[in-house]
DNA sequence: CTTTCTACCCTGATATATCAAATATTGAAA
DNA sequence: TTTCAATATTTGATATATCAGGGTAGAAAG
């Protein structure tokens, strides 16, 4: 890290900030006082916020700001397209190339997930708990896609998983119980050596909670305009 | 054109000139000399060419130089995997979201293609016509891909069409004569109703020519290396 | 003639300065 | 008190300057 180049760190520092939560949809990025609180020039930060930006996790209008992306109803709907065509991509590969051993881990890490998220079905909604089961369950989804030996179609998975994914974790995901088995499912389904199988299973996998997710978009009351009032 | 900032000038020129085959595989971008040329200073040309290695066009080192993006055979086999997963989700949302006029449109329109490859067949391989027939085939799939009602696909698949797509197209295609009805087929699937046949028809679509684009890519030899002689 | 090494040049990275556009603020006029 | 226009401020866009890392050519040594 303090080897890599400052654009990079930028990159780094202000992403992880984002899906930490520390910086809330909607919040103005200020490239100069970013670049003071994380002491360079604001040259690397201006880099940073262009990858981020096209990476769809904030949007700026030349000479009025840029902001901590507001998705809208579309780049949810959107979202769950693409990771739908990606990760039964991934699943379908998966199911061809796994191995033996990949198998056994898949089956097992699915089996824990699943006992994981009954244990949490009584957390609170911000616990960190909660957020370690989410963690967890992200890693589950990246180890299908490195099983399905192509490196370009796990970097795509990271990148749109990441968009809108960690965001709902904050706003309404784990409202309601998942069916039993959710995960073991899909491993079995993969695990099958059947294509069929495994492609049902995981679009079936992702189509799950996309309504909630909606539902809880369109109530949610932000600002769509560019006010982007100063932060003091 | 004239009204966008200097950055996506830049992107939009060097961007074609990559495509258009003006700069080469491999070729170096020096942005002073970039600068120089297009009029500007080299920040928005830094800007652009950050742009286009994030999509993958060059890549380039700190402090050694940019180029023009050597693709691998790992590359263009993921290259076909991402698009295999955008294509036959397109595929399957055109199925199911086609009107009946654009349902006649495309029939036609793959008609058209079939009968335009049928008749290339024995030009020379790099006519005007074949670019032409090449432009027109782009156009089918993107034609497919607005019928999904995605807004995002579209674009993702834009981006990668073009990656190696384009490529491919100076290298390798046309070298073997398509199947007859090869579009007309893939398009009746795609109005079948039927979202299993839509989906097998575009995968084996986009699986087609693909073994012949990896062996003339293992044919090319190119410097792999970082040796960025000057050009004077 | 070949190999080794050093000085020079080019590269991308970064800092600083300036500009024009758009917003925010203020204060005078109604 | 309200309206509105002039001004101040902030923003992203761009230009220019400087820096350190790495490659290259040519001198020096074998």
């Amino acid at each position: 890290m303090a080897g890599s180049s400052l654009a990079q760190q930028a990159y780094t520092q202000i992403r992880e900030e984002i899906l930490r939560g520390k910086l809330a949809v909607g919040d103005v990025l200020s490239r100069r006082k970013l670049a003071e609180r994380l002491n360079m020039s604001f040259l690397p930060i201006t880099e940073a916020l262009q990858r981020l930006e096209a990476e769809g996790l904030v949007e700026s209008r030349p000479r009025i700001g840029t902001r901590v992306r507001i998705p809208t109803q579309q780049d949810v709907l959107d979202s769950y397209v693409i990771r739908e065509a990606l990760e039964t991509q991934a699943a379908r590969l998966c199911c061809s190339n796994i191995t033996a051993s990949e198998r056994e881990h898949l089956l097992k890490s699915a089996k824990h997930l699943d006992d994981l998220y009954r244990a949490s079905a009584t957390e609170l909604e911000d616990s960190p708990f909660l957020f370690s089961v989410h963690t967890y369950h992200l890693r589950f989804h990246m180890k299908i896609a490195e099983f399905s030996r192509s490196p370009r179609l796990v970097q795509s998975i990271e990148c749109e998983q990441v968009l809108i994914y960690n965001w709902l974790y904050d706003t309404v995901s784990h409202r309601k119980a998942l069916p039993s088995g959710f995960h073991s499912n899909l491993a079995q389904a993969i695990c099958s050596r059947k294509l069929q199988l495994a492609d049902a299973g995981m679009r079936k996998h992702v189509r799950f909670g996309l309504e909630d997710v909606m539902k809880s978009i369109a109530n949610m009351e932000v600002e769509k305009g560019w006010r982007l009032r100063r932060v003091d």
